[in-house]
DNA sequence: AGCACGCCGACT
DNA sequence: GTCGGCGTGCTC
């Protein structure tokens, strides 16, 4: 009999990753199976874990027993209960952190605790203040006590075994109810009950009727439709029930986000000679039900959405499901229009607009095969489906697919592991791919599939680079150069729209003296800290610390101090100065925040209700209006000069993304880049849309560097509040490293990391650079048993990133 | 991560 | 002599 589940619990330390015995209570056997999340007793408290077997014997003697489960059915099924032990090992995280990624936020447990008074003991020295919270038997939360101060007092009531501690397991998400009421009589029943009722009760009487006629007609009866349908109150209702005429039920419904929208209907577009030579060889994978993984590169406006939409249906077609990632950013209502629109109710959505209940409402469609087709955020790629017939993954080339936290994983490895296990191809998307992916696809690792006419046959737009050296030189100290201010200045005059760019990445706003260069830095992060002129203040970007703007400035009293660095509204102002009959749309993080606003100020300017979109790098991507002809680049350099050697990729790949937003329908667009190194490859190389130029000039950067994708890179980071601590350790832990791993691989440092010190703790870390080392993971292991178990205690933290992106 | 157990300074 | 500080070590 198989009643003993091993179970991972809720802890995520180096001492818990492993499983624990529970032994399946006879109440709940044969209805705990794995995958399902149960709540188990552990040490004094009860948390949450996941059941990864069972089996006839537990490892100790003496087992505990599951408290109850949480689930009815696995959320995780054996799919995804092996992609987490795989992730576990790729990413070296806890093998809980590798778990509750998989899942919707709303299914993390939250923990209380209550105080319970134990026996009818009446307890001696008890605060008359306390009475109130205490009833015998009943329950108090901690918190409440602790907000009343009587947190010791209590705690000694424990101590002595008057009073209990109890640890409650509770679930996040809650599932939307609406009432629902049912008739409590046969249809034959009403006449006479009609007759029974008062003669005033007009009301109710009419209300009887129309629920007896629609249920009749086989209508479903909810609430608030009752009380439109017949024009009535809910009191009336309510006096119903409780003459047991009525009966109110509760159901669950989902929320939808999307609720009170249509999508209109499309259908499968003509595709031109290129899109239907792309197509054949994926359409051929997924008839065959073979993996392969496929480089779509195609220029910005070559069709690919339609690609992905075909290939789509043909999964359909086939009875399986699709996954699809977007970049967050582009999950604009554009993108899932598309995906709505062809798919209709087949589409569940998944990305950070919705809250946690839609998330999880979105997420048991998926559970539930109530849907074909996930359009979604990273995240979206561990949805449950069971019978994958394509992963696609468009702008495969942004950073975003990288998650920046435990497990830190990037979505294209996770796509292509589940499709070898599915037997399904995978589309990788972009017009700009990633060097290591086109890399991948000129080794044959991946197959490359070429876009290289826009489908209505249009240009590319025409792209001039200002440098903006000479504009100040001959003395124009404006953020706009003379060639882009006179281009918004034609577009306006022309009715035509212009989009502006400003890339802040990297090129924040600062506080900086004009006399001695002070800059204003925050005192627990080696930063300095950023202008917000909401609150006229100064704001650290790493741990929230807060300051107001100085008068004087601190280093030598000198009152020219001011603020660096362009903001938006900095250039909103300036551009309603200088052209000041121009309606602007501001979009950033101020103006998005709300929820739905990102939306709204994009049907406003689609709508040319504006003539100029200003925004940062959201406006990037996925803005596809006809009016667009001319596209500013304010500074087109601030991220070349960050410590990263993607720096010059990601420049190219903005230039080129946003480049791509001028011109896409019948008028011709214009791009003007303003930069203060316009002789860069990447800026020059983007303004003649040389893709391959570029990739070629970049690998040979990477080769001379070591970088990726000559060499894999993993990143070890260590931090702690005493320098010279983390040095010793750090010195310590590259020297170890370095014993084990082969003369071939490359170790950069210790040195201190790019922002040597967040939350005052100071970083170091250690790059190593590799081509094969098969013992990698089994020395970062060792790494992270030994290190983390000799000086964690000591306060010491160690980060592991397998192939970062953020090399900060 | 919690929480308990356990061993040393300032108080009734 | 005890209350309570937070340093180790365990949790099926």
């Amino acid at each position: 009999m198989k009643n003993v589940a091993s179970v991972i619990v809720d802890v995520p330390a180096m001492q818990t990753d492993r499983t624990y015995d529970y032994l399946v209570p006879d109440e709940w056997m044969g209805s705990i199976s794995p995958g399902m999340r149960v709540v188990v007793p552990f040490g004094p408290r009860k948390i949450q874990g996941f059941v990864m077997e069972l089996k006839e014997k537990g490892e100790v003697s003496k087992l505990k027993e599951i408290s109850e489960p949480m689930d009815l059915v696995p959320v995780l099924n054996e799919e995804l209960l092996s992609l987490g032990s795989w992730l576990t090992d790729k990413t070296l995280c806890f093998k809980i952190s590798a778990f509750q990624a998989m899942l919707p936020a709303a299914m993390k447990a939250k923990y209380e605790k209550f105080f319970r008074l134990e026996g009818t003991v009446e307890i001696e020295g008890l605060p008359d203040p306390l009475r109130p919270f205490f009833n015998k038997g009943s329950e108090v939360s901690w918190k409440a006590v602790e907000e009343a101060g009587f947190l010791p007092i209590i705690q000694k009531q424990v101590k002595k075994g008057y009073v209990d501690v109890i640890y409650k397991v509770k679930a996040k998400g809650k599932k939307k109810t609406v009432k629902k009421i049912l008739p409590n009589f046969s249809e034959n029943q009403l006449e006479e009950i009609i007759g029974n009722l008062p003669p005033q009760a007009k009301k109710q009487k009419e209300v009887i009727n129309y629920i007896s006629s629609e249920v009749q007609a086989g209508n479903g009866l909810l609430l608030n439709e009752i009380l439109e349908g017949a024009g009535t109150t809910a009191s009336t209702i309510k006096s119903l029930v409780n003459k047991g005429l009525l009966i109110e039920k509760y159901i669950e419904v989902y929320r939808d986000p999307f609720e009170n929208r249509a999508f209109e209907k499309t259908s499968p577009l003509p595709l031109t000679q290129q899109q239907s030579e792309v197509i054949g060889p994926i359409l051929e994978k997924i008839d065959q039900s073979l993996h392969q993984t496929f480089l779509l590169y195609g220029v910005t406006g070559s069709g690919k959405t339609e690609i992905y939409l075909q290939s789509i249906q043909r999964v359909l077609e086939e009875g399986k499901e699709a996954i699809v990632l977007v970049p967050e950013i582009s999950l604009t209502p554009q993108m899932v229009h598309r995906f709505k629109g062809r798919f209709g109710d087949d589409v569940a959505v998944l990305h950070s607009g919705l809250s946690v209940g839609e998330k999880y409402d979105e997420w048991r469609k998926i559970q539930r095969k109530e849907v074909k087709v996930v359009v979604g955020a990273r995240s979206a790629i561990f949805a449950p489906f069971e019978n994958i017939g394509i992963i696609i993954i468009d702008e495969e080339h942004e950073t975003s697919y990288k998650q920046e936290e435990n497990p830190r994983y990037h979505a294209r490895d996770v796509a292509v592991r589940r499709a070898e296990t599915h037997n399904c191809p995978v589309i990788l998307g972009s017009a700009t791919p990633s060097l290591e992916s086109f890399a991948r696809a000129s080794k044959g690792v991946f197959e490359l599939l070429t876009l290289s006419k826009r489908m209505n046959d249009g240009d590319l737009p025409s792209v001039s680079i200002v440098d903006m050296r000479e504009e100040l030189r001959s003395g124009n100290r404006s953020m706009f150069s003379q060639e882009l201010f006179e281009k918004i200045q034609n577009r306006l005059e022309k009715g035509e729209q212009t989009v502006l760019f400003l890339n802040r990445r990297g090129h924040s706003s600062f506080i900086m003296c004009r006399d001695c260069g002070f800059v204003v830095q925050c005192p627990h992060c080696d930063i300095s800290l950023t202008y917000h002129r909401f609150s006229n203040g100064m704001k650290c970007h790493y741990c929230g610390y807060e300051e107001s703007v100085p008068d004087t400035c601190p280093e030598c009293t000198s009152e020219h101090i001011r603020y660096f660095g362009t903001g938006t509204q900095k250039v909103e102002e300036e551009l309603n100065k200088l052209l000041p009959g121009a309606r602007i749309i501001r979009m950033d993080v101020d103006t998005t925040s709300r929820k739905g606003s990102h939306e709204k100020l994009l049907t406003a300017f689609g709508g040319g209700k504006a003539d100029i979109l200003l925004g940062t790098q959201m406006i990037a991507k996925g803005l596809d209006f006809p009016n667009i002809t001319l596209v500013g680049v304010l500074s087109a350099d601030t991220m070349l000069h960050l410590p990263d050697f993607r720096a010059a990729e990601k420049t190219f790949q903005l230039l080129t993304q946003v480049s791509g937003r001028a011109g896409r329908h019948k008028l011709p667009g214009e791009v003007v880049i303003q930069t203060y190194t316009p002789e860069h490859y990447s800026i020059e190389l983007a303004s003649e849309h040389d893709y391959d130029r570029f990739y070629l000039q970049e690998m040979m950067m990477r080769k001379m560097g070591s970088y990726p994708p000559y060499y894999f890179i993993t990143l070890i980071t260590l931090s702690h509040e005493d320098l010279l601590k983390v040095v010793e350790i750090a010195e310590k832990l590259s020297g170890f490293v370095r014993s084990r791993l082969s003369g071939s691989t490359i170790i950069l440092g210790p040195a201190a990391s790019p922002i040597p010190r967040i939350k005052n703790r100071y970083r170091y870390q250690c790059l190593i650079k590799y081509k094969r080392e098969p013992n990698l993971t089994a020395t970062l292991k060792t790494v992270l048993d030994q290190f983390q178990q000799q000086y964690a205690s000591q306060g010491l933290s160690i980060s592991i990133d397998v192939n970062p992106y953020m090399m900060m």
